[in-house]
This record gives C-alpha cells, structure tokens and sequence, in this order.
DNA sequence: CTGATATACTTGTATGTGCAAATACTTAGG
DNA sequence: CCTAAGTATTTGCACATACAAGTATATCAG
C-alpha cells in the first residue's frame, strides 16, 4: 500500500541524519551505549534486587556515602549519584526510614543537611557491595580486555558533560 | 570524631570491590559509562523538548516507527525503544492523543496492534531529527576519532545483553 | 472439535522522577 | 545592623515507569 503523502518514510530519518552526521559515523557507537547501558543496568538492578533486596538505587546512596568517607551533604550525593536534588530528598527519606541512613544537620551551616550510613547501612552495604561488584565483574569487565577499558574510560570520559540539574 | 564500629567506612567499598575485581580494573570505565550515559541523555533529552517540544521518549517513539518503514506491531516497538510493553502502551497512547500517530489492528493477528506515524507525526518527526542528530553529533560523534567510535561500538556490542522485560 | 498452553497487549497499582516554587539560612553591600 | 542576592534543601505537582494480573486471541495436541 503506497501512500503519496509517505513516499519514504524509512528514509526519512536515514536523511535527517545523514545531512547532519556525515556518512552516519558514530551512530553505530551511540546506539550501542544506549543498548549496553540499558541492559547492564537492568540486569544489574534486577540481580541486586533479587539477591539482596536492595534497589540500586539505595545501593548507591550508601556505596557514595562509604566511599566519601562516611557522611556527604545532599547537593554532594545528588550530583554523585546522577540524579536530581529532588530525587534525592525522597530516597534519603526512604532510606531514613527504613533505617539504613541516618541525617544530621552540618556542622556550619544550618541549612545542610549529612546523610551518614547507620550500623544497619554498612551491614547492609557490607552484604551487597560483594554481588553488585560481582555483577559488574561479570557483565561488563570480564567480557572486555585491557585496552577496550582503557579506551571506554578515555572516550567515554571526553564526552562526558556536567550539567547539574535540579 | 572516631566511630568504634565503624573503623574504615571509605575502605569498606573498595575492599569489596577488589575482592571480586581484580586491582579495580575496568571499575573507571564502568564509571564513565554511567556518567557519559546520565550526562548525555540529560542534555539531549532537554534539548530537543527546548527546541522542539518533543519529549525524547516521544521521539524514539516516531523514530523507531519510520525506521521500520511505516509500522511496527507494540512488542517490537517496545524492545527497540528499551523500555516494557507496558510502558509503551502508555507512550503510544499519549502520541495518539496529541495525534503523532495512529494505531490500528495488525492484519494477520487480531490480538496484535500496529502503530504507524500520522502525516502531523511525519512533520514533527522531520522537524526534531535534525536537532537530534546535531546533538548526538556535537555532544557525542563529533568528540571522538574513528577508532575510538569503532572500539566503543565493539566494545559496547559484546557487554549488551538481550534481556527484555515486560 | 476441545481444552491446555502460549502470545499480544492493556490495566491496576505502587512507586520514582524532575521541574518549579517555597522555605530556611547565609553572605555581601551599604 | 539591615536589606538584597545567593545557596541548601524540601514540597506541590504532574507525569512516566515497571511489575503483576487481566483480557483477548492464537496455536497445538489429542
């Protein structure tokens, strides 16, 4: 069924992008790192979950929290974590409430807010850092060799942006 | 302040890591995966709405659909798009509200659906690739050589997993 | 033809998200 | 001091998402 109006609607694109990208260079890498990453991160998501029944999501508040030392100042922990300050409010809310995290206010400004790991939190992170280390082991490093690394982290590093939001 | 029960909280992360990764290798490049990618998509996504009014998921949507030549059935789209079936039945429902696209019933299966883009989805769809493939192209392709664009293809082709969900 | 199982899609539900506005505090200028 | 502008965080809101269960159709064994 020929429509007139759609002469080639599968082209179109192929078009759009071919006047912008010449010879369609890259598309190829770009749609593979939304592929990977979309994969990866469910399957990561879903093993952490199922085996300790903690969101990645909350895994990394607390894996940022550890990592920085101990305690982190929310704007610090939303830009670590990549999500927005908003976001972040409400899962360290949650996190509060289920007892993994604990807030106190900053020592020199009233208006901070430190989220530190409670004894339950390093338990916790404790138990997952190993399966959630293992599924990056697994999914991600093993499969790839020394210098596919080194090039992902070197590449991947030029185009990152740092665009804050909130 | 020294916490007893927690003696080394910042090392308790990477000795867990290094436990299951050997030296840490390739944790950098993880890492930038997940920073390049939330980056990213932050910026293209804000600047096609900006320019465009189109939502990014909404675009893929439009996209996918003219890539395939005209039509494509949900489940197809769904997996293309990397989001569930549920999800994309949403989607679709809210582009056939603004009018973007039309679904009718797949010819051969009575349960099947087939989306198809409508001539206002066509015009729209001409309108915002190019804004797209600038971004993709200034923020992604244009930062990158040939062989770094080859070795994140390859790369990112052998850690992808065919995980759907639905 | 019939019942069992599989597939395509949608809906109920709970939850997570970002933006913009609001709140609370801080800092700089006069 | 005291006001204006800036910063840290939280809420109102609207919306997007995934999972599980539900509906409708298809397929296949007997």
């Amino acid at each position: 069924m020929q429509v007139l109006s759609e002469p080639d609607v599968a082209g179109l694109l192929d078009r759009s992008m071919a006047d912008v990208v010449p010879g369609g260079r890259g598309l190829a890498a770009w749609q593979a790192l939304l592929r990977s990453h979309a994969s990866l991160m469910r399957q990561l998501e879903r093993d952490l979950e199922k085996e300790t029944g903690l969101a990645l999501a909350d895994f990394d508040v607390l894996a940022q929290v550890a990592l920085a030392g101990g305690e982190l100042r929310m704007t610090e922990l939303a830009d670590r974590a990549l999500i927005s300050r908003s976001g972040m409010t409400r899962r360290v809310a949650r996190l509060v409430d289920v007892g993994l995290v604990r807030r106190a206010n900053a020592d020199a400004d009233a208006r901070g807010v430190v989220v530190a790991l409670t004894d339950a939190g390093v338990a916790r992170l404790t138990e997952a850092a190993p399966v959630h280390a293992r599924g990056i082991f697994d999914l991600f490093v093993a499969r790839l060799d020394d210098q596919e690394l080194a090039v992902l982290e070197s590449a991947l590093e030029k185009v990152t942006l740092d665009c804050t939001f909130g």
